[in-house]
DNA sequence: AAATCAAGTTAGACACTGCTAACTGTGATA
DNA sequence: TATCACAGTTAGCAGTGTCTAACTTGATTT
Protein backbone atom coordinates (compact mmCIF):
# COMPACT_ATOMS: atom_id res chain seq x y z
CA UNK A 1 0.00 0.00 0.00
CA UNK A 2 1.29 3.57 -1.00
CA UNK A 3 0.82 6.48 1.12
CA UNK A 4 -1.49 8.91 0.99
CA UNK A 5 -1.58 12.76 1.94
CA UNK A 6 -3.11 11.63 5.65
CA UNK A 7 -0.58 8.57 5.83
CA UNK A 8 1.98 11.38 4.83
CA UNK A 9 1.04 14.20 7.15
CA UNK A 10 0.75 11.72 10.08
CA UNK A 11 5.05 10.30 9.29
CA UNK A 12 5.63 14.14 8.47
CA UNK A 13 3.94 15.05 12.10
CA UNK A 14 5.84 12.53 13.97
CA UNK A 15 8.97 13.72 12.54
CA UNK A 16 8.76 17.25 13.13
CA UNK A 17 7.31 16.28 16.76
CA UNK A 18 10.34 13.88 17.09
CA UNK A 19 12.87 17.06 17.29
CA UNK A 20 11.11 18.97 19.56
CA UNK A 21 10.67 16.23 22.20
CA UNK A 22 12.38 13.02 22.73
CA UNK A 23 8.43 11.25 23.35
CA UNK A 24 6.10 11.33 20.66
CA UNK A 25 2.24 10.81 21.77
CA UNK A 26 -0.11 10.22 19.57
CA UNK A 27 -2.61 13.02 21.45
CA UNK A 28 0.17 15.15 20.94
CA UNK A 29 0.05 14.48 17.13
CA UNK A 30 -4.43 14.46 16.76
CA UNK A 31 -3.59 18.51 18.30
CA UNK A 32 -1.00 19.38 15.82
CA UNK A 33 -2.96 17.83 12.98
CA UNK A 34 -6.20 18.79 14.50
CA UNK A 35 -7.67 14.99 14.45
CA UNK A 36 -9.80 13.51 17.38
CA UNK A 37 -7.77 10.50 19.44
CA UNK A 38 -9.84 7.01 17.36
CA UNK A 39 -9.02 9.03 13.96
CA UNK A 40 -5.00 9.28 15.21
CA UNK A 41 -5.19 5.86 16.70
CA UNK A 42 -6.55 3.74 13.86
CA UNK A 43 -4.54 5.96 11.47
CA UNK A 44 -1.53 5.30 13.66
CA UNK A 45 -2.27 1.63 13.86
CA UNK A 46 -2.04 1.49 9.58
CA UNK A 47 1.25 2.91 9.88
CA UNK A 48 2.24 0.25 12.10
CA UNK A 49 0.90 -2.51 10.42
CA UNK A 50 2.68 -1.31 7.03
CA UNK A 51 5.73 -0.70 8.95
CA UNK A 52 6.08 2.98 8.67
CA UNK A 53 6.13 3.29 12.85
CA UNK A 54 6.50 1.72 15.77
CA UNK A 55 5.17 2.30 19.20
CA UNK A 56 7.48 1.73 22.16
CA UNK A 57 6.22 0.41 25.67
CA UNK A 58 5.85 3.44 27.26
CA UNK A 59 3.53 4.84 24.57
CA UNK A 60 5.88 6.50 22.46
CA UNK A 61 6.16 6.69 18.15
CA UNK A 62 8.87 6.25 16.56
CA UNK A 63 9.47 5.98 12.96
CA UNK A 64 11.33 2.89 11.19
CA UNK A 65 13.45 3.81 8.51
CA UNK A 66 11.14 3.84 5.56
CA UNK A 67 9.19 5.81 7.87
CA UNK A 68 11.55 8.35 8.50
CA UNK A 69 12.95 8.49 4.89
CA UNK A 70 9.29 9.74 3.82
CA UNK A 71 8.86 11.61 6.55
CA UNK A 72 12.53 13.24 5.58
CA UNK A 73 11.27 13.44 1.49
CA UNK A 74 8.40 15.54 2.59
CA UNK A 75 9.55 17.20 5.21
CA UNK A 76 12.23 19.14 2.61
CA UNK A 77 9.52 19.49 0.05
CA UNK A 78 7.41 21.40 2.55
CA UNK A 79 10.50 23.82 3.48
CA UNK A 80 11.40 24.49 -0.32
CA UNK A 81 8.14 24.92 -1.57
CA UNK A 82 6.61 27.27 1.33
CA UNK A 83 10.34 29.21 0.98
CA UNK A 84 9.72 29.28 -3.33
CA UNK A 85 6.19 30.73 -2.83
CA UNK A 86 7.18 33.10 0.07
CA UNK A 87 10.35 34.43 -2.11
CA UNK A 88 7.77 34.61 -5.13
CA UNK A 89 5.61 37.00 -2.78
CA UNK A 90 3.38 35.20 -1.35
CA UNK A 91 2.34 35.29 2.73
CA UNK A 92 3.48 33.27 4.67
CA UNK A 93 0.21 31.94 6.01
CA UNK A 94 -0.67 30.81 2.22
CA UNK A 95 2.48 29.83 1.39
CA UNK A 96 2.92 27.17 4.06
CA UNK A 97 -0.81 26.02 3.31
CA UNK A 98 0.05 25.30 -0.02
CA UNK A 99 3.03 23.78 0.35
CA UNK A 100 1.56 21.66 2.94
CA UNK A 101 -1.09 19.89 0.29
CA UNK A 102 1.40 20.24 -2.78
CA UNK A 103 4.22 18.39 -0.87
CA UNK A 104 2.58 15.14 -1.56
CA UNK A 105 1.26 15.54 -5.31
CA UNK A 106 4.77 16.96 -6.85
CA UNK A 107 6.69 14.03 -8.37
CA UNK A 108 10.23 13.64 -7.36
CA UNK A 109 11.21 14.78 -10.62
CA UNK A 110 9.47 17.95 -10.60
CA UNK A 111 10.65 18.90 -7.55
CA UNK A 112 14.30 18.78 -7.96
CA UNK A 113 13.80 20.88 -11.01
CA UNK A 114 12.09 23.17 -8.80
CA UNK A 115 14.90 23.25 -6.12
CA UNK A 116 17.18 23.48 -9.27
CA UNK A 117 15.42 26.56 -10.37
CA UNK A 118 15.64 28.30 -7.01
CA UNK A 119 19.60 27.67 -6.70
CA UNK A 120 19.86 29.48 -9.62
CA UNK A 121 17.17 32.13 -8.96
CA UNK A 122 18.53 32.86 -5.91
CA UNK A 123 21.90 33.68 -6.87
CA UNK A 124 20.85 35.59 -9.56
CA UNK A 125 18.80 37.48 -6.89
CA UNK A 126 21.42 37.75 -4.45
CA UNK A 127 24.06 38.92 -6.94
CA UNK B 1 -20.12 21.80 -0.99
CA UNK B 2 -16.86 22.87 -2.18
CA UNK B 3 -15.67 20.81 -4.79
CA UNK B 4 -12.79 18.50 -4.19
CA UNK B 5 -10.31 16.90 -7.28
CA UNK B 6 -12.86 14.35 -8.40
CA UNK B 7 -15.47 17.16 -9.15
CA UNK B 8 -12.74 19.50 -10.71
CA UNK B 9 -11.30 17.33 -12.91
CA UNK B 10 -14.79 15.99 -14.48
CA UNK B 11 -15.58 19.49 -15.29
CA UNK B 12 -12.23 20.37 -16.62
CA UNK B 13 -12.51 17.31 -18.89
CA UNK B 14 -16.33 18.48 -19.45
CA UNK B 15 -14.99 21.98 -20.73
CA UNK B 16 -11.85 19.88 -22.37
CA UNK B 17 -14.08 17.79 -24.58
CA UNK B 18 -16.46 20.67 -25.37
CA UNK B 19 -14.15 22.54 -27.58
CA UNK B 20 -13.61 19.35 -29.35
CA UNK B 21 -17.65 18.36 -29.68
CA UNK B 22 -20.82 20.28 -29.41
CA UNK B 23 -22.12 17.53 -27.62
CA UNK B 24 -21.02 15.86 -24.74
CA UNK B 25 -21.93 12.71 -23.34
CA UNK B 26 -20.95 10.73 -20.30
CA UNK B 27 -19.74 8.01 -22.05
CA UNK B 28 -16.98 10.09 -23.21
CA UNK B 29 -16.17 11.77 -19.85
CA UNK B 30 -15.79 8.15 -18.94
CA UNK B 31 -13.51 7.00 -21.88
CA UNK B 32 -11.24 10.15 -20.98
CA UNK B 33 -10.99 9.79 -17.26
CA UNK B 34 -10.58 6.12 -17.49
CA UNK B 35 -13.74 5.67 -14.91
CA UNK B 36 -16.78 3.45 -15.39
CA UNK B 37 -19.91 4.56 -16.72
CA UNK B 38 -21.50 4.04 -13.32
CA UNK B 39 -18.74 6.28 -11.52
CA UNK B 40 -19.49 8.83 -13.91
CA UNK B 41 -23.15 8.90 -14.08
CA UNK B 42 -23.17 9.25 -10.19
CA UNK B 43 -20.44 11.85 -10.21
CA UNK B 44 -22.61 13.97 -13.10
CA UNK B 45 -25.54 13.83 -10.65
CA UNK B 46 -23.79 15.10 -7.61
CA UNK B 47 -22.29 17.62 -9.87
CA UNK B 48 -25.70 18.71 -11.70
CA UNK B 49 -27.70 18.64 -7.90
CA UNK B 50 -24.54 21.57 -6.85
CA UNK B 51 -25.45 23.43 -9.78
CA UNK B 52 -22.27 23.37 -11.98
CA UNK B 53 -23.91 21.10 -14.92
CA UNK B 54 -26.72 20.78 -16.81
CA UNK B 55 -28.22 17.82 -18.91
CA UNK B 56 -30.10 18.38 -21.90
CA UNK B 57 -32.35 16.44 -23.16
CA UNK B 58 -30.23 14.75 -25.63
CA UNK B 59 -28.09 13.38 -22.79
CA UNK B 60 -25.53 16.30 -24.04
CA UNK B 61 -23.99 18.17 -20.83
CA UNK B 62 -22.93 21.72 -20.26
CA UNK B 63 -21.31 23.15 -17.81
CA UNK B 64 -23.21 25.69 -16.06
CA UNK B 65 -21.55 29.58 -15.33
CA UNK B 66 -20.31 28.75 -11.82
CA UNK B 67 -19.31 25.45 -13.35
CA UNK B 68 -17.83 26.36 -16.52
CA UNK B 69 -15.76 29.06 -14.51
CA UNK B 70 -14.17 26.78 -12.77
CA UNK B 71 -13.16 24.86 -15.39
CA UNK B 72 -11.83 27.53 -16.28
CA UNK B 73 -9.70 27.91 -13.79
CA UNK B 74 -8.29 24.55 -13.18
CA UNK B 75 -7.38 24.65 -17.04
CA UNK B 76 -5.36 27.89 -16.82
CA UNK B 77 -3.80 26.21 -14.11
CA UNK B 78 -3.24 22.85 -15.86
CA UNK B 79 -1.56 24.71 -19.10
CA UNK B 80 0.96 27.15 -16.74
CA UNK B 81 1.85 24.64 -14.66
CA UNK B 82 2.54 21.94 -16.83
CA UNK B 83 4.12 24.45 -19.06
CA UNK B 84 6.26 25.54 -16.25
CA UNK B 85 7.28 22.12 -15.04
CA UNK B 86 8.78 21.58 -19.06
CA UNK B 87 10.50 24.87 -18.41
CA UNK B 88 12.01 23.79 -15.92
CA UNK B 89 13.20 20.40 -17.34
CA UNK B 90 10.69 17.99 -16.29
CA UNK B 91 9.72 15.55 -19.46
CA UNK B 92 6.43 16.39 -20.75
CA UNK B 93 4.58 12.88 -19.40
CA UNK B 94 5.55 13.48 -15.65
CA UNK B 95 4.99 17.68 -16.25
CA UNK B 96 1.21 16.84 -16.76
CA UNK B 97 1.09 14.35 -14.42
CA UNK B 98 2.15 16.73 -11.56
CA UNK B 99 0.20 19.64 -13.44
CA UNK B 100 -3.12 17.18 -13.04
CA UNK B 101 -3.08 16.79 -9.66
CA UNK B 102 -1.15 20.02 -8.23
CA UNK B 103 -3.88 22.37 -10.48
CA UNK B 104 -6.67 21.27 -7.95
CA UNK B 105 -4.31 21.56 -4.54
CA UNK B 106 -2.09 25.17 -5.64
CA UNK B 107 -4.45 28.06 -3.86
CA UNK B 108 -5.36 31.04 -5.89
CA UNK B 109 -2.67 33.23 -4.73
CA UNK B 110 0.04 30.98 -5.05
CA UNK B 111 -1.04 30.18 -8.65
CA UNK B 112 -0.90 34.13 -9.54
CA UNK B 113 2.35 34.69 -7.90
CA UNK B 114 4.00 31.59 -9.97
CA UNK B 115 2.29 33.00 -13.20
CA UNK B 116 3.67 36.45 -12.58
CA UNK B 117 7.52 34.56 -12.28
CA UNK B 118 7.08 32.98 -14.77
CA UNK B 119 6.26 35.78 -17.40
CA UNK B 120 8.75 37.23 -16.04
CA UNK B 121 11.27 34.76 -16.49
CA UNK B 122 10.31 33.44 -19.97
CA UNK B 123 11.64 37.42 -20.98
CA UNK B 124 14.55 36.94 -18.90
CA UNK B 125 15.31 33.79 -20.89
CA UNK B 126 14.29 34.61 -24.38
CA UNK B 127 16.44 38.34 -23.94
C1' DA C 1 -8.25 3.31 49.00
C1' DA C 2 -11.27 5.97 46.11
C1' DA C 3 -11.95 9.37 42.85
C1' DT C 4 -10.29 11.71 39.07
C1' DC C 5 -7.82 12.73 34.97
C1' DA C 6 -5.48 11.81 30.72
C1' DA C 7 -4.07 8.66 26.90
C1' DG C 8 -5.51 5.34 24.01
C1' DT C 9 -8.81 1.97 21.94
C1' DT C 10 -13.17 -0.04 20.23
C1' DA C 11 -17.50 0.34 17.97
C1' DG C 12 -20.30 2.35 14.88
C1' DA C 13 -21.44 6.10 11.69
C1' DC C 14 -20.82 8.99 7.58
C1' DA C 15 -18.90 11.24 3.27
C1' DC C 16 -16.38 10.60 -0.84
C1' DT C 17 -15.30 8.12 -4.82
C1' DG C 18 -14.16 4.38 -7.15
C1' DC C 19 -16.03 -0.56 -8.72
C1' DT C 20 -19.22 -4.67 -10.85
C1' DA C 21 -23.65 -6.62 -11.99
C1' DA C 22 -27.82 -6.02 -13.72
C1' DC C 23 -31.44 -3.23 -15.44
C1' DT C 24 -33.83 0.47 -18.66
C1' DG C 25 -34.59 2.80 -22.76
C1' DT C 26 -33.73 4.16 -27.40
C1' DG C 27 -32.34 3.79 -31.98
C1' DA C 28 -30.29 1.03 -35.74
C1' DT C 29 -30.28 -3.22 -38.16
C1' DA C 30 -31.30 -7.72 -39.90
C1' DT D 1 -40.92 -6.73 -36.32
C1' DA D 2 -37.51 -8.69 -33.51
C1' DT D 3 -33.03 -8.27 -32.10
C1' DC D 4 -28.95 -6.01 -30.89
C1' DA D 5 -25.84 -2.37 -29.48
C1' DC D 6 -25.02 1.23 -26.67
C1' DA D 7 -25.85 5.19 -23.29
C1' DG D 8 -27.26 5.69 -18.90
C1' DT D 9 -29.10 4.38 -14.25
C1' DT D 10 -29.84 1.69 -9.97
C1' DA D 11 -28.24 -1.18 -6.34
C1' DG D 12 -24.88 -2.67 -3.63
C1' DC D 13 -19.87 -3.18 -2.34
C1' DA D 14 -15.07 -1.55 -1.07
C1' DG D 15 -11.42 1.45 0.66
C1' DT D 16 -9.95 5.75 2.80
C1' DG D 17 -10.31 8.82 6.40
C1' DT D 18 -12.81 11.55 9.28
C1' DC D 19 -16.14 11.80 13.47
C1' DT D 20 -18.70 10.92 18.35
C1' DA D 21 -19.74 8.00 22.22
C1' DA D 22 -18.25 4.98 25.34
C1' DC D 23 -14.87 2.01 27.23
C1' DT D 24 -10.07 0.59 29.29
C1' DT D 25 -6.03 1.50 31.62
C1' DG D 26 -2.64 3.61 34.27
C1' DA D 27 -1.13 7.52 37.00
C1' DT D 28 -2.14 11.29 40.09
C1' DT D 29 -4.56 13.37 43.66
C1' DT D 30 -7.30 13.61 47.73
Amino acid sequence: MSLQESGEMYLETIYVLSKESSTVLAIDIGNQLGYSKPSVSRALGLLKESGYIEKSDVGGIKLTKTGEKIAKTIYERHNVLSTLFMNLGVDKKTAIEDACRIEHYISDKTFKAIKAHMTKYSKQDAK
